[in-house]
RNA sequence: GUGGGUAUGGCGAAGCGGUUAACGCACCGGAUUGUGGCUCCGGCACGCAUGGGUUCGAUCCCCAUUACCCACCCCA
């Protein structure tokens, strides 16, 4: 099928990258404000970076991933994510000699091999910031900050933080400890994915969706519980940070991430009204993934939002974006000499600045008028006979309708006034 | 990888065994000579995802295939 796109892939269409420009801007904004700067890293990468990064026991890199051999044997993979780049590209440009903490944020395409569903797609887009050297909670909760402010500033609703803190690499061994021991008496009553689970990853038996995993589940110990000192001492200060700000959130004991380098904070953004998928912003702390990508010990934080989600809930709240109309003039022409004083004009007026338009497709004059409307042109400049040889324009109001003669030579000037351009 | 649902014009959607496949939207044109939004008129599927089968006859029944959607798993 020549005309049928990939399975899981999207043709984003005018009416719909007016909307993701719309969106993207706001979201540049937003890292200006907070001194996040952009970072664009390849779309593929050598796989044994995911390997490494992302974490060999996660679905991602299980059964998830565009993994390729390239024609110099090299086996390659299309990013799932992108903070295992984020990564690479900190430690490989150097980034930690600068004035610390390095603070970036990108934008693109992700890919991962899924049977596509509501808000699931096989080529998808994320947003994600990256703050590499700080190691205060401070920065945690800013990045939180920085994922309400969006979604505030888009206006959407019901959104629900969850927060939680899954230790560092002093109590989680012991925490890890404790859930298999409470767990061991009932191990076989698990489902088969947790008993695999047990050994190589005990936490992430605590999200598991099955009822009878979470029957079993009832009075484990919580990762909070058996955080040490230090970790506890850095949750409550990002949750202090949180209170300060009026951010409000949930503490969920149970919220851990699927991806591997997480350490102390984990969180995620809900949004309820979008169907099975309503994740719409998840990330932490990894204080140990540039080590383990092979850079110097470095702390780090970040998330990842998708966009496809945000338009989602868009939608699904009735959110209207505020897009700019497709057309500020138009010229309409009658016969080829007014045609050409048309082109000659709408060039004018287009290197003023204005969204200018004319008819290209032939059509009578009362055609164009309807072409103007439909895309809500402000204003419709008419150049026929009788005002060539008058040297004049008619200058129409399409809101009020009213109508006057102006001289041909000051049209743009006049029309660029009207803008305030 | 598993389960469920749906496939009719650009979009939405009737028809559910029988002469010319409703209707709405969109698009294009027109309603006296050069002017939009409202109204009216006209145009726009030789075909009902594809391939088989049942039948005198199928868009309507059966089977298969494919695609899409939704859900599980997991995640953004």
């Amino acid at each position: 099928m020549l005309t049928k796109r990939p399975r899981g892939t999207n043709d984003f269409l005018p009416e719909d990258t007016v909307k993701w420009q719309y969106v993207e801007n706001m979201l540049r904004e937003l890292c200006r404000q907070f001194g996040y700067e952009e970072l664009r890293t390849p779309i593929f990468e050598e796989t044994e970076l995911f390997l490494r990064g992302v974490g060999d026991t996660t679905d991602i890199v299980q059964k998830e991933m565009y993994t390729f051999e390239d024609a110099g044997g090299r086996s390659v993979t299309l990013r799932p994510e992108n903070t295992a780049s984020a990564v690479r590209a900190y430690v490989e440009n150097k980034m930690f000699a600068g004035a610390q903490p390095t603070k970036l944020f990108y934008i693109g395409p992700m890919f991962r091999y899924e049977r596509p569903q509501a808000g699931r797609f096989r080529q998808f887009h994320q947003f994600g910031i990256e703050c590499f050297g700080a190691s205060s909670p401070a920065a945690d909760a800013e990045i939180i900050v920085l994922a309400w402010e969006f979604y505030r500033r888009l206006g959407l609703r019901n959104l629900e933080l969850n927060v939680n803190s899954v230790g560092c690499p002093e109590c989680r061994p012991v925490y890890r400890k404790a859930l298999q021991d409470f767990l061991r008496p009932n191990l076989d009553k698990l489902c088969g994915t947790c008993q695999e689970r047990f050994e190589k990853n005990p936490l992430r038996i605590l999200d598991c969706k099955n009822p009878e995993c979470q029957h079993h589940l009832v009075g484990a110990p919580t990762t909070i519980d058996a955080l040490c000192d230090d970790c506890r001492e850095h949750f409550n200060a990002v949750l202090r940070h949180l209170d300060a700000v009026g951010i409000p959130y949930k503490i969920n004991e149970k919220l851990v991430r699927g991806l591997d380098y997480y350490t102390n904070t984990a969180f995620e953004i809900l949004l309820s009204d979008i169907g099975a998928q309503s994740a719409v912003c998840g990330g932490g702390r990894y204080n140990r993934l540039v080590e383990e990508i092979g850079g110097k010990p470095t702390p780090g934080v970040g998330f990842a939002l998708g966009m496809e989600r945000v338009f989602n809930a868009l939608q699904a709240q009735g959110i209207e974006l505020p897009i700019k109309p497709k057309i500020d003039v138009f010229v309409a022409a009658l016969g080829a000499e007014a045609s050409d004083v048309a082109f000659r004009l709408v060039t004018e007026m287009r290197r003023l600045g204005l969204a200018a338009e004319h008819d290209m497709m032939g059509r009578s004059l009362k055609a164009q008028f309807k072409y103007a409307d439909k895309f809500n042109a402000a204003y419709t400049l008419v150049v026929g006979g009788d005002e060539l040889s008058r040297g004049t324009v008619q200058l129409r109001d399409m809101k009020g309708s009213e109508q006057q003669e102006i001289p041909l030579d000051k049209a743009a000037e006049i029309l660029a006034a009207k803008f305030a351009l």
